[in-house]
DNA sequence: CCACCTAATAAAAACGTTTTTATTTTCATT
DNA sequence: AATGAAAATAAAAACGTTTTTATTAGGTGG
């Protein structure tokens, strides 16, 4: 009795044992448990009424190798290239916990595939749908010029980008607005008499990196003012780099009186150095972030933000990419976002003395 | 011509397909790619050649069905459970990074799955183990008494946990030495002389934080003084719930003279709260924090932290199950991390006035 | 009452592997 | 030259599904 259990509970029940328990052919129940048409109701009620009594789930690897669909929702997450464990702010957790969300009800699972670059993100994109891995793919961290977009539109494989690349291309995606937000944010500083600004940025390559400066620069351009181009410090989205370009910047003959930063790592690094050198924030010197994730209240003193939210964009791209994958037009799947600007300071550096 | 090529891309190549290139059959295939010894080393050779050429690459599905094996680690995710998209400090971006560099190289993939609470835990390990979804798995959040542990083990499904659970069963896991920690926060603290210390810590039936308040209560009855056990807050991780246990501790009767904070995030908050009420870290207040992230030689002050890179525990996490999945001995896979100490403060509130 | 249609179910094939079993070939031993 | 073992390969079965095709039973129209 007890040795019947144990092997019971060594190999789950299959459509076999339904088959062999009910007495019907396995074509049968197969069919009434997708509730096909054509099995008469009576023989459904019985074979769902087995098979919840013994417990059946469908396996999804023969599912899969007979329908070729693998009801995974593959999200490339770039794995942080920072040296030494530092902070770079990018909270894949709550990306993923909004695509989760979207997920939830969906017979879709999320996988998650650690990339290390955009070539390790090419190979593993082509991988998934070589192998048929997935039946869509969420990644974000976009180029300018982004072979992974190239590819799979060309292919025709579904996927939702956070982020967009320069090219017209059609594609479903998820975005913030960099380029508002960089303009807004520069635009409040020239308002507050600020001349030099600093933007600390992400790399080039990286499609938001060129939407922000363009913001910037639209900023100065609208005001008459020429773009301090030497005032763009472009990293990673340490804390560290935030700090470093911040002593850096600041040790210039023509100091920035002003700093944008990317994000909440930064930010805190940009207020180290601030702190190190002895500048007070709202007094020496004022301080516009971007956050993701609700963090810039906490700041001594807070400071102003653009907020958007992360998780609320993963939750878009699970929508977006569900859609997808049931064969919804690209179109129809673009999203951009504008974060709210949520003031905490005058950003005008007060009765500035110089 | 264009046609062939088309739809030689719309079906890759299987085994059938390499059997008719190379004239053996699929049984043969099979082996000499597994390189099995039975076959012989030339047709090998042609056969290997063949499969580059065409760029073979094995159908997961059909392997999982065959093998029972999936080559998928699985990862139960927490999804933050704290509201208004507050920070929590929890980087599990960087979990996944090292459990991924330890599984580079080896033919397993990462599957993520979010988690919303211990039971959806709970079940998300029992669907794992029923439907093969993964051939191990790796959690945290563990509780003092975790059913995902003893569902586990009595099950002998391969499993490694990031903390500790407080039954005397024997399983693969990966910790941090919280008990020692909180003891060697706390003797600094009292050392330095304070006496009203604060304990920012995570909700109770977390095992760690069971721990933290073991090594905290240690450190005063080594030191014949009460604990205070008012002085010790429970909540979520995030921000908010740092800077509002601080408010409310410090406007009591007799508020604390310390703080020791539990990560980052909570750090920041009680950072925000002693900045709002006008205390300086150093003079009016003293802070030791605990670390993942390497994020505290970035406060304002800089401050006194135990630090542990989580990606390290990470890296040993996905060390451990490869060794669990090929069959390792549970009993060799422990690991406790000592964080280091890293004094950015003398912590003994100087020449304290009062 | 026979042919035919429909409804319900069963049987068989297929997905791409691995593994077990069977067959063929080679070669040494008697 | 016959026997048998060893080596190499092929054939077949199996994993758990879904889907296509076949079969059976029950009615209906002529």
């Amino acid at each position: 009795m007890a040795e019947t259990e144990a092997s019971a509970r060594r190999s789950p029940p299959t459509i076999k044992t339904l088959a062999d328990l009910t007495g019907y052919s396995i074509a049968t129940i197969s069919k009434a448990l997708r509730d096909s048409p054509v099995v008469a109701q009576a023989t459904k009620d019985a074979i769902f009424k087995a098979a919840q009594e013994i417990g059946y789930q469908a396996n999804a690897r023969g599912m899969a190798l007979r329908t070729g669909k693998t009801y995974q929702a593959a999200v490339l997450m770039p794995v942080t290239a920072v040296r030494d464990y530092e902070w770079d702010g990018v909270e894949y957790t709550q990306i993923l916990s909004g695509v989760s969300q979207a997920l939830e009800g969906s017979d879709y699972r999320i996988s998650v595939h650690v990339i290390r670059d955009t070539q390790d993100g090419c190979d593993m994109a082509r991988r998934i749908m070589d192998q048929g891995l997935a039946d869509g793919i969420i990644f974000s961290g976009i180029l300018a010029d982004d072979p992974r977009i190239d590819l799979l539109v060309e292919s025709g494989f579904p996927f939702v980008s956070l982020g967009r690349c320069r090219k017209p291309l059609v594609y479903a995606h998820v975005d913030i607005d960099n380029e508002w937000a960089a303009f807004a944010a520069t635009q409040r500083l020239i308002a507050g008499g600020h001349r030099r600004i600093a933007l600390i940025n992400p790399q080039r390559p990286l499609s938001y990196a060129m939407d922000r400066i363009d913001g910037f620069a639209r900023a100065f351009g609208e005001a008459g003012i020429e773009t301090p181009v030497d005032l763009i410090a472009e990293g990673d989205l340490s804390t560290r780099f935030g700090r470093e370009s911040t002593l850096d910047l600041l040790q210039r003959p023509e100091p920035p009186t002003a700093f944008i930063c990317i994000n909440e790592s930064t930010t805190l690094g940009v207020l180290s150095g601030l702190g190190s050198l002895g500048r007070q924030v709202g007094t020496d010197v004022d301080v516009i972030a971007y956050d993701d994730i609700n963090v810039s209240a906490y700041f001594t003193p807070p400071i102003t933000t653009f907020y958007q939210p992360i998780e609320v964009l993963g939750r878009t791209l699970g929508q977006f990419l569900l859609q997808r994958m049931a064969g919804g037009d690209p179109q129809m799947l673009r999203q951009v976002f504008r974060p709210a600007l949520i003031e905490r300071q005058p950003d005008n550096l007060g009765a500035r003395p110089a």
